[in-house]
DNA sequence: TAATTTATTAACGTATACATTAATAAATCT
DNA sequence: AGATTTATTAATGTATACGTTAATAAATTA
């Protein structure tokens, strides 16, 4: 057993698999080369079988692919993936609001809830489209986490996950996100009323919204793989 | 490579995830003993880094739980694990419901629908619980197959695979599943009418109900885990 | 006798050796 | 010059050695 004082120390596989995953999603690696399992691990300073485990873990994620004899690379991500994507985070979250509503949510759930929205309203104030991204993804994460439902917060952690670069390439491209924040508070005030049929419209709506206006963009733009 | 007349080999990993997952689902493997990867890899006649491969993945499709300096053991099934299965299953497959009918299913595509719920009649004028429920399980194959999204179609199945043991413990536990036809059937007629909507709630109803009833017979009968 | 401390053992995480094999370079043939 | 065959190389899958460490047995203390 560990001397009292040192945390239990993190298996390299863990570290591997968090360490790859941010460069992923910080875009530090990039859809367009490959790197074999030397290479990956002389990169993380560790052994073939911690990286080795990390990059199937990821694989299985849908952030790599893995390609026999050339290694790794980032997944790319197609229009078409991401109809797939916004289809199922749509189908869940839908669920995570009616969720939400029939379970019902204490104040400081919903208090944090309705904070979000108000950040949503002051960042597009201040044109600060980053600082708005961040607020929505706290109300997105909120309504998730108060589902109550681990299953499916790990499953939305992951597709988010999955449509991370895309959503972050393409966050100046959209226009104004006005009606997002009406759509969010009227979810909450669906949620607050114990309204589960009307939290699930409202939201599947708002994300049937957001999705087809997405893909419209990426259509736009012609940016068939990202 | 290999000789023209013989087909790659499979990875020993992929044939160790495939046999333990076979294991578990037919109750080969029970809830109440702990296998180490040594032992998982004596049983499986090969070396632990296939093993362990493959534990790992199972663990992450929460088909089996690692205990430290123990091993691998089945993972029990709770009742509110069901819940959120449920939960989750209901929300994906109706969204496959309305995505089979907002892009339309062909012919052959609905026949085989058609046909499962008519295999589904039968079973049941026979008294014939097994052919019943793999009926059934077709039609919800189809249904999420014929939706077009394969990530959708690998989450439900997995999560189809973690409720298999409790639905097959089940099965003859449950009262006639009557009104199970008639939904399915309610279903298909939306989806060739291309009507999402109807689709989707008919069958989020028949799920609802379908989850509602299980979970009332498991705490009816004090199954609290399986 | 119960609690605490120390010792032991075996499970697991990782490193690396080795066998297999996929991709590609080189050689050969037409 | 292009197609085909053979050789080569390095990536990967797997086996196993080894270091770390968690659980438990044994010893010690109160």
């Amino acid at each position: 057993m560990n001397k009292k004082q040192t945390k239990p120390k993190e298996p390299l596989a863990n570290k591997a698999y968090r360490e790859l995953k941010r460069k992923i999603l910080d875009n530090e690696l990039h859809t367009g080369s490959h790197m074999t399992e030397q290479e990956v691990s002389t990169l993380l300073e560790m052994s073939r079988t911690p990286t080795r485990e990390a990059m199937l873990q990821l694989a299985r994620e849908g952030l790599i692919e893995l390609k026999p004899r050339h290694g790794m690379r980032v997944k790319p991500v197609s229009i078409e993936d991401m109809k797939e994507i916004y289809e199922i985070l749509t189908g869940l979250e839908s669920t995570a609001a009616a969720l939400c509503a029939t379970n019902g949510l204490n104040n400081d759930q919903l208090s944090l809830m309705r904070e979000s929205v108000t950040a949503m309203d002051e960042a597009l104030q201040q044109d600060d489209l980053i600082q708005w991204a961040a607020a929505d993804e706290r109300f997105h994460r909120y309504l998730v986490e108060f589902s109550d439902n681990q299953r499916l917060q790990k499953l939305v952690s992951n597709f988010i996950e999955q449509s991370h670069r895309v959503r972050m390439l393409t966050l100046k491209m959209r226009p104004k996100p006005n009606s997002s924040n009406k759509d969010h508070l009227d979810v909450i005030n669906a949620i607050e009323s114990n309204n589960a049929e009307t939290a699930r419209l409202i939201h599947h709506q708002h994300r049937e919204k957001s999705g087809r206006m997405l893909i419209s963009l990426l259509e736009n733009f012609g940016l068939n793989h990202m």
